[in-house]
Parts: C-alpha cells; sequence; structure tokens
DNA sequence: GTTGTGACTACCA
DNA sequence: ATGGTAGCCACAA
C-alpha cells in the first residue's frame, strides 16, 4: 500500500544525503526502495519546484557527473552549489569514493 | 488499456 | 579507453 508517491520517497533519500557528499541516481532509487528507476529519480528531481530546499544537487548520475549538458545554466548552478557544499570537481568529473555515503 | 518518454545503468564491440 | 544499444519502471496523454 504505498499510497505515498514515489516521487515523497526520492525526496526522503535526497534530503537524507550528508552535506558534502553526492550520490548517484541509482543509490537514491535503491535507497527509496526502487532499485530499478533510477531514471524516474531525474524525473522527480526535474518536477521540483525551483523554491525547494531539497539537495538535488547532489544527485549525480554513475559517471561521477552532472547530468546535464555542460554549458547549460543547470549544469552551472549545480556545479556552483556543490562546490559551495565544499565538493571539488575534478573539471566535470567528481573523485570516486564520494558515493561512499552509506 | 496502450504508447511514448525519461536529470539512468549496465553490457558489448 | 570510448561509443552505441538495450533494459528498466513509473507516470502522463
Amino acid at each position: 500500500m504505498d499510497r505515498l508517491k514515489i516521487n515523497e520517497l526520492i525526496w526522503q533519500a535526497v534530503a537524507s544525503i550528508p552535506k558534502g557528499k553526492v550520490v548517484t541516481y541509482g543509490q537514491i532509487a535503491k535507497l527509496s526502495g526502487y532499485p530499478g528507476l533510477a531514471r524516474y529519480v531525474g524525473l522527480t528531481l526535474k518536477n521540483l519546484p525551483s523554491n525547494t530546499t531539497l539537495p538535488w544537487h547532489r544527485v549525480i548520475n554513475a559517471k561521477g557527473e552532472i547530468s546535464f549538458p555542460q554549458g547549460s545554466p543547470e549544469y552551472k548552478r549545480q556545479k556552483a552549489l556543490l562546490k559551495a557544499e565544499g565538493v571539488i570537481f575534478n573539471k566535470a568529473k567528481l573523485p570516486a569514493g564520494i558515493y561512499d555515503w552509506l
């Protein structure tokens, strides 16, 4: 009886990410209880309002990069937010071991 | 009820 | 190493 939409679960999972760490969509999906819905995580975050307090910028793809094309405003925003969190980008990729959240 | 799509992931050449 | 293809589940029209 999952009255709760996957959206709610995603929000919780993303909100549970500690500062200075990042996780992949697959991890979020798995933590949300939907191991195969990595894609939907992104769709959910996309549906989030601009005034959300959710740290969606801590969610990245399995390659350790931002899923947005470089040069895109969202890409820059996420990169800036991560930098403010203490996450350092080696060019466009993130150092491994950062996903060692759980 | 069917079809299409997606801020993904894993596998194969 | 890189690039392309297939699989995956949930939601919207």
